[in-house]
DNA sequence: CTGAAAGCGCTAACAA
DNA sequence: TTGTTAGCGCTTTCAG
């Protein structure tokens, strides 16, 4: 039987190299003050003896816990995983950021946390005590959570903020929600649309304001209106339908909408057939989200792939960094439009 | 400036509660022999003071570390998060893994590891060594791969091995792949369909053969030949469509196919339409996977729903139990047909 | 039933 | 440039 033991540790690399602790310590480290020839054998004995350090003594010893944990928000995350219809957040998170810990040595936890909830100071508190993480990813809702920033600050954790401009405590990154939404309608405006419609996100995320405005920006820009085009949903399906319905009744109807997700963006399409419209012929319709629904609708809808995983991977990279400045601006990464077959000329030219 | 150091530690518990460290332990683990009086007077000054302990110290000290691995395919997994195309494996995992593990105060942590590698034990070893985890889930194909199952075994650590009814260490669980695939055809027997083909997976993993047992003991069982209606596919969609393509040409072709995976399913429904044949009039289809993907094809899929969450979470389960006898016999979880839209009786009943 | 001492594997601080 | 010492927070002996 095994010992729980650890099998090789760093005194038998001592042992066999025949140096103090310290020194294999300071390679493994990869620290200054080693000769060339000390740390090549060294190196040699680790190989050997197929060493590799324990994370909890490494953390232990007031040094680093080579974890990073990324923070989700629980209610919404369940209700993904458990609904099965392609929300791929958590794997795009793990793509982009689990990778990227990798390449560093470290390991990336995901955590559940619900923002709505009392005694989220004593449940998140919980898990820094246990892991003591080295960086903590945040993604909204979180990512503006006065209490959540506040416990990390006070830990002294470094953090990042996805999806967040606000100056404060730790890392923001957007992914330009304001440039991908006049992204978008530029594309529709140069199709040839005049009417163009918005379904937005709820308040609760600052994201939708964002692209509210990069929409109204590009909607300025080309001398168009945008009195009475603009609904708030929940990013839920039931909440697009009444914004849909909503635009699709209105006297002169938009041409084009963009939803501000991929199930807003389903509920129009659907309601939009509903009313006897086309899409692309009737009503171009433009995805904030390019999950995997938008690939197997029928038509595949033109989306605003956000960059999930590249911006995480940032995060965990600026995290893990702790030499580096961190940034004083927010750090944006640009989205893509992927244009698909939901958005086309409008019909009438009027 | 936060210190980096535990805020509070067992020792300040210890203090304000006016007993030494190792009271203060035991009640912490629940162990016996403490007095009621005692044990809830260090609890008040747990919960006073927020205290939780702290991982990598109870794992230095030769506990447990709290932490179950999750070992999947590493070229699989990267491949179907940056295809986006709806495989959900990882979420479903995650559903049931984490939540499972985190009601018994346990974190479950991803670890993606090359099958096909020379140095699948350095790697593997590695992350073992990094992180002492306390129990590891093996998926396919990593369940019965014996570099892994070796070196888990060497290092004295449980594990658990998905899809896998083979004898050796470890606990096996497998999601009744046989029951499923008779569960299916006994469905479409029932439609009265008379030809039922069947595309199987690889050979690489044995879940695959026992599919095409559990299909030919239905059809035997119906009295319906199988000799020529079986096919192999890798799983993926180009392997599904030749699959498919050789099926439907055959001279009385199947009225019913079902395959060992969404994208295989999702090629043969393209195929037959292909073909100008359409699904459900002319051809029946069951798809041997629930994941998104069948719910956004036209007609939508029945699919056998396998536990996958289900799995995983009594796989965590038994892991962490580590006083409770290991199962003998391997563990079998049910899936369940949802019936959709894609099987209907057969036209002409020939 | 409770406490004191020793040590897990590693690194920070200091010494040589 | 290298080695020595002390200690991280906790649990395991072993005494009381």
């Amino acid at each position: 039987m095994a010992r729980r033991r650890q099998s090789v540790t760093i005194k038998h690399v001592a042992a066999d190299a025949g140096v103090s602790l310290q020194t294999v310590s300071r390679v493994i480290n990869n620290e200054p003050n080693v000769r060339p020839a000390m740390k090549e054998r060294v190196q040699a004995s680790i190989d050997k003896l197929g060493y590799v350090p324990s994370i909890a003594a490494q953390r232990m010893s007031g040094s680093r816990s080579y974890l990073i944990l990324a923070l989700n928000d629980r209610e919404r995350t369940i209700a993904e995983w458990t609904a099965r219809e392609g929300g791929d957040w958590v794997d795009q998170m793990l793509l982009g950021g689990m990778l990227k810990a990798a390449e560093h040595g470290y390991r990336m936890l995901i955590e559940l946390v619900d923002t709505h909830d009392d005694h989220i100071e004593r449940e998140l508190g919980a898990a820094l005590s246990a892991l003591h993480p080295d960086g903590v990813v945040l993604t909204p809702p979180h990512s503006e959570n006065p209490q959540i920033i506040g416990l990390l600050a006070e830990h002294g954790i470094r953090f990042a903020r996805i999806g967040s401009k606000a100056d404060g405590p730790g890392i923001a990154l957007t992914m330009d929600d304001e440039g991908s939404a006049a992204d978008a309608t530029r594309h529709l405006v140069e199709l040839g649309h005049k009417r163009i419609g918005f379904i937005a996100g709820p308040e609760e995320y600052s994201l939708s304001d964002w692209r509210i405005d990069g929409w109204r920006a590009a909607m300025d820009e080309a001398g168009l209106p945008t009195d009475g085009l603009c609904r708030r949903g929940d990013f839920g399906y039931d909440s697009g339908v009444r914004a849909a319905r909503e635009l699709l009744a209105l006297d002169r109807r938009p041409t084009a909408i963009i939803a501000s997700s991929d199930h807003m963006t389903l509920a129009t399409l659907e309601t939009a057939r509903e009313s006897g419209l086309d899409v692309p012929r009737d009503l171009s319709l433009i995805s904030f989200d390019n999950t995997p629904i938008v690939r197997f609708t029928n038509p595949r809808l033109t989306a605003i792939d956000q960059p999930i995983a590249a911006t995480i991977a940032r995060a965990v990279e600026l995290l893990i960094d702790r030499d580096a400045e961190p940034p004083a601006q927010p750090v944006t990464i640009s989205g893509e439009l992927r244009i698909r077959q939901s958005t086309a000329a409008p019909l009438s030219d009027d």
